[in-house]
DNA sequence: TGTTGCGATTTGTGATCACAGTTTGCGCAT
DNA sequence: ATGCGCAAACTGTGATCACAAATCGCAACA
């Protein structure tokens, strides 16, 4: 989800296994379920890698978070109270931080922090795994994209998100988060 | 997925093994991998069951399947030709047929068959993938609602369906997908 | 230089087993 | 009749192993 494996990385029930040193039993049960989950893709004769999305591929799974993102910040909105504002706020600020630092998983996680932190409140688990499933499968792309670019500014749409959830604007936040999703999409496109 | 088995039914690796002629492994590869879709919930100490969905988790589900089927059908629709067309109209006289018997599994073996029949033609496997993961979860409980239910009268929905997509109708179409998909929770509500 | 063929190695699959935790069911005492 | 306690049965977990399929590497050939 992180981004710490890149797209099309090969793996290995063994390898996995000594990796985190079990055997081969609970890596199978591991990989087989990640597998389920999209997260990583199997092939026919069994072999296990990091999902290599297709242009189409990324479109579409930018589709379903543009569709259940804002569903589930217009459901947090309700229950959103300013304690949950400012951690968002200060999630925010190093989001900020690690752009200027260049540290691109560490942006990921953050990024995907903010927007797990307000979905959270959200009360819909079905709906939130459901978009987690969705960065679990771009996790590997979205992190080879945002290494080349290279990015420097921190992102736009976060203040709007912040400033609509201030404003108890329903609409606008649901304008915001799905601006904020289809970024990533546009940076594909480049 | 088609409501074989009724919420909350208990499984067991053995007898799931058994019932299937192989051994454990393959059993819990298999229930693992429902478990991460959601298919079956494991308890905390492992216990293999059907899930039993609280009202909420299904209104979740039908919120999710009002959110992600409307932009398959519209996706589907500009690549829709007749011969689609006439297929769904097969299916859904056949899914009549199945409501005067009163065969609850078949009809909804046969509903999910026309709407993923449509849904195939979108050429979204990612999002067709999600969805199917949702009708998985509403399975066992889809089957007690429709068996409780004694419905008499075939989907109405599903003409208006057909209408619009006849008619090249895209914003008809996501209405009537919408409205067909929210239909079965108001039966929850009853 | 590129390609084909073959053997060694790697890899996933399914089965079996020992073990620990949980659940179940029976019997006893209150 | 009801609650409690204990033992037996059951259930999931993780490890190990044999095996077949796939993959890789190297050598021989065109």
């Amino acid at each position: 989800m992180h981004g710490e494996l890149r797209p099309g990385a090969p793996l290995t029930l063994r390898g996995v296994a000594e990796q985190y040193g079990v055997s081969m039993t609970p890596a199978r049960e591991a990989v087989r379920r990640l597998g389920a989950e999209g997260a990583l893709s199997l092939s026919s004769s069994g072999r296990v890698s990091t999902p290599a999305l297709s242009n189409e591929r990324i479109e579409e799974l930018a589709a379903i978070r543009a569709l259940l993102e804002p569903e589930l910040a217009g459901r947090a909105l309700v229950r959103a109270h300013p304690a949950l504002i400012d951690r968002l706020t200060d999630v925010n600020r190093t989001i900020a931080e690690l752009v200027g630092r260049g540290d691109a998983v560490g942006y990921i996680r953050m990024n995907l922090e903010f927007h797990r932190t307000l979905y959270l409140r959200a009360q819909a688990p079905a709906m939130l795994a459901m978009v987690e499933t969705v960065w679990l499968q771009l996790g590997p792309t979205m992190r080879a994209l945002y290494g080349k670019l290279r990015r420097s500014e921190p992102p736009e749409h976060h203040k709007s998100i912040l400033a609509a959830l201030r404003a108890g604007d329903e609409p606008g936040l649901r304008v915001a988060v799905r601006a904020d999703v289809t970024q990533g999409l546009r940076m594909l496109a480049a």
